[in-house]
DNA sequence: CTGAAAGCGCTAACAA
DNA sequence: TTGTTAGCGCTTTCAG
């Protein structure tokens, strides 16, 4: 059992002969402190090695001064990033961050979610789980008035402030270049069903293909399964090639993805731009580390946590009271798998 | 302002016209609480939604049942491994885990550490910043008793627990690999002085040469400046072949440093692994992305997070009083980067 | 089986 | 400028 001898705050109004108020005050240099008594207050909280306990402080005031983040996996370069912009700012406004995984998996969704309430956060900034179609343990968190901020992935049935990327914009942006690069037959290897983007991306990339009067074609659009790991997109990509479809250019949904396809097509003697062009989306560092490097959507990551947490902070302070729903841009750098001029 | 108007024990104690304190007992399943004001409180609580005050728990408690992490980055695949080790356990166990970055900067690092420590967490985590030589804020946890983990990097001057793969060994399995495999001439890219594991690796790196009978050519001894990044590594390649050293082989301290060692040899045209053959260590992800997929030792993360919360959870229950430090092996992952029989 | 009461460490009116 | 007091929501003896 951990043991806190701590020095409290009546520890030192008791040596000191006053009331724990003033302490409590000299401590937060309130000015209707005598300069004498909390200077002595102060040197001695120093030599006691005072710290004081957030706990009570929280249990006193309401208020944590902490929000809660939950994401499906910290083990992916955008989600860590998303956390690093939350951070800062949240820091900066004196809040403290609480970081919890889903692990891709509703029911710890709702675990941490209710952790989460428990812990009485002052506020949640989330990225819903590849599984999550029922937003129950959210709609808590609204009862109890407690704001709410989603990026990227939102819960579509809830009136929330939210953060997203342009999916149709990005995925458009992506399929207009390869066909301004002359490809005519490209192929979308698609996300899990359920996700948002998902079938915002494939908007995008339908909406292109007419734009520029090409017929979509139904055997081009590629499912990966569940997962959007690089083996989904390897193994997709394989199915692809022993099915005999063979497109001149590939819009993967992201990047792992993408270069689980470039593998296989590699594995498979594929040349890459100049037989099959390859786009993913997110721009993880990986995109610049394989071979071609990967044309990609730059998701302004660092930027979605500074976004989040700022609409978070004002509906905490109660000056936002309509949720805010913010979209930035997804822009495209061009690499070489993408670009027939090598 | 947040407000929190929350169904309390008390609001249901009232309502039943019973005790706090009964409440308090049939929600826990106590069982000296007769069955119907049990199932009685219970469904009234769940009517209300209630849900328990964890601050309020833990003050009364004393014992927050978290424990906090520290670690330098988040975006690095081995610490987000790293930390959902720490998680698994932790949630079986019934603690939260609150995760914060110290960004690399020791005072970012002694903010998050007294934050922690305000927040009474039950036992703290950590992996050092690059910049840290001092420990005094890792010292108020030891007067406080509340325990402390370190793993991968740790402070020298403390009598704690740790949790480190063996870097000596490390780098003389690395470097014994590579001659092996004929090299001779081999260089070592290494890291940040300050830290434990240059220096260690060094040793092994050095070790490996001379019971090898191979002298130790302090011109192969490659300072990569402060940081442990791709750029890094790129920079200082191309340093070295300015000043007319060209190895035959390289063991980098880390992945991203061997991936820009062997983006700068690319770069210049020399052929890996015939010409120059590259081990890094760490094994991440884009260890097996790159061309020619990169020989890297497997430092287990996920085993190194677990690790580290059972050391935790036995010291803070009381089971370990002694300082424990467990030292886990890294194994040698070989492929393209260096072996000869491409 | 249930209740009363004290206490966890801190804040914040309200007095003095 | 400082003290008094009540209270935050829950746990936990000690009684009944």
């Amino acid at each position: 059992m951990t043991e806190y001898k701590d020095a409290t705050m009546l520890d030192i109004a008791r040596e000191l002969k006053v009331s724990k108020s003033t302490v409590s005050r000299a401590l937060k240099d309130h000015p209707s402190i005598g300069k004498k008594t909390r200077q002595a207050i102060q040197d001695l909280a120093k030599k006691y090695n005072y710290h004081p306990n957030n706990i009570a402080y929280s249990l006193s005031k309401k208020s944590t001064k902490t929000i809660g983040v939950i994401v499906p996996m910290l083990s992916h370069y955008y989600f860590s990033t998303v956390i690093s912009g939350i951070e800062e700012l949240a820091y900066k406004s004196g809040y403290k961050v609480i970081i919890c995984q889903s692990a891709e998996s509703y029911e710890r969704e709702v675990i941490v979610s209710q952790a989460l309430l428990s812990s009485k956060v002052d506020g949640l900034i989330v990225s819903i789980s590849r599984e999550t179609v029922n937003s129950d343990h959210f709609k808590v968190y609204q009862s109890k008035n407690v704001p709410i901020v989603f990026f990227d992935r939102v819960c579509a049935d809830m009136e929330v402030s939210s953060v997203t990327i342009d999916d149709y914009q990005g995925a458009f942006t992506a399929v207009e270049h390869l066909i301004r690069e002359g490809r005519r037959k490209i192929a979308h290897f698609a996300g899990p069903p359920l996700l948002q983007i998902t079938q915002k991306r494939i908007e995008g990339y339908k909406d292109a293909l007419s734009a520029y009067g090409i017929p979509f074609d139904e055997n081009l659009l590629i499912d990966c399964g569940s997962g959007l790991e690089q083996e989904n997109g390897s193994m997709a990509a394989q199915e692809m090639l022993d099915r005999g479809i063979k497109p001149d250019a590939i819009f993967a949904i992201c990047d792992p993805i993408a270069i689980g396809v470039m593998v296989t097509l590699k594995r498979n003697h594929v040349n890459i731009p100049d037989e099959v062009a390859v786009v993913g989306f997110c721009d993880e560092p990986i995109a610049r580390v394989v071979e071609p490097q990967l044309s990609s959507l730059v998701q302004p990551a660092f930027k979605i946590g500074e976004t989040s947490i700022e609409l978070l902070l004002n509906q905490i302070n109660g000056q936002d009271h309509i949720p805010e729903k913010r979209v930035l841009t997804a822009e495209l750098q061009i690499r070489d798998s993408s670009s027939s001029t090598i």
